[in-house]
DNA sequence: CTATGATTCAAACATTCGTTTGAAACCATC
DNA sequence: GATGGTTTCAAACGAATGTTTGAATCATAG
């Protein structure tokens, strides 16, 4: 009667089914009925369906974002004080995703299409949630940007940011947007190509001129990415 | 009794409901509501949840698409057989959104923060009717792309426009996004300022260097964006 | 073997949902 | 005024939802 699968074979499941069908769409129902498990262990074992979301997320978003400053820290040590490459931080912050959403079989990818798709999800407590788990990670990498990159304004660099979290999302998702189906002959990109289009697109963007609110007011000229 | 503004009412405050809470989160009952208008009203001018669903993109959307192709032929009309600048391609299909975006009391900045949302969103219906209402623009684009860049492979091309897509798309979410939540201080951007932005992050992403998967067979060199 | 706590189970509960129904009200035309 | 079509209304319908409940089962320790 004790089963130590229970409670994960509901996550498990619970993962999968929420990529595919978002948090609304998706039942307790259909989320025991894939787990095999009965309708009240989900209450059980995780208290509410609210819950169940958050935990969902719990330990991969912790083990990213971990991996994400350990990734930082040892690119900072091996600089002993001196700044980073623009292209580094970067690679630090998108290349561990971009490594994890690689992961077909151990489920990293499943969960990076998950997460990109989340980060647009209406619901208040989901949003307050990821900001939450997100905040000490992205004040990291904010803050080495702000050092790579000292003659751009700190408003470029993060709405930059911004945007290339919405480039590395729609890349997660790759072959679920419209557009893809749209477009028609895209054809499906292995991870390393995928990784390697992704940074050559997001470092030419974050090294790009300067828009004109700023170019006014202080040229700026190339750096090595 | 014969009230033309139902219809449109139910439009509205549907719009409105849809981007804050998502189509499945959003109930009849709250449409209803807030357009003060009975429950039957739904069933009786749109006869289902999902046609009203499909209603709400309808008119702005053909419209946005339209514009976009207008845009595309004047500058075509205007090169006399010429292939276009990239920038001048990505300012007609990205610009013309932003400047929906822009429209904040007539609704557009509403819905393209929906739309925006929307193409993340796990229904299949929604993605298929998406794909079907953005196809003839997506397949002009590419065209366009691929005569403004001869030399970049079209693969590459097909992948940075899905990157710039999801690029716009947070762009236009904004604040609402848990990492700006996170990141705490970005200011938020004037419509113009956001464009501005915007469009550097693109135009340098279009144009960086191609990645190692095809650098090693075809050398590239910069042109005129 | 018994007692206790943990885990699972089926059923029930209260609520909510999109859709339907038939009547009432309204409008336009003759 | 009568007629037919349109629109709105309140109530009902059947289904689905997350949560709760009390009993049964299981595992462990004494």
């Amino acid at each position: 009667m004790s089963d130590p699968d229970t409670r994960s074979r509901i996550l498990s499941a619970a993962e999968l089914l929420f990529t595919e069908h978002g948090f609304e769409a998706t039942s307790l129902r259909m989320i025991t009925g894939a787990a095999k498990v009965n309708l009240a262990a989900v209450n059980y074992h995780f208290g509410s369906k609210e819950a169940l979301i958050q935990e969902v997320f719990k330990s991969r978003l912790t083990w990213l974002n971990e991996e994400r400053l350990r990734e930082l820290d040892r690119l900072e040590h091996a600089a002993k004080g001196e700044a980073l490459k623009p292209r580094q931080i970067v690679e630090a912050f998108f290349g561990v995703a971009l490594k994890m959403a690689a992961d077909v079989k151990g489920g990293g990818r499943n969960f990076m299409r998950l997460l990109g798709r989340t980060y647009t999800e209406p619901s208040a407590f989901i949003r307050n949630f990821l900001g939450g788990e997100d905040a000490a990670v992205i004040s990291r990498f904010k803050t080495a940007l702000f050092a790579a990159l000292p003659d751009v304004p700190r408003a470029e660099i993060l709405w930059r940011f911004h945007f290339m979290l919405g480039a590395m999302a729609y890349a997660i998702s790759g072959a679920d947007a419209p557009h893809i189906v749209a477009a028609g002959d895209l054809e499906e990109s292995d991870p390393e190509a995928l990784t390697a289009r992704l940074m050559s697109f997001l470092i030419g963007g974050l090294r790009a001129p300067l828009p004109e609110i700023h170019a006014a007011k202080k040229p700026r000229e190339r750096k090595a990415a």
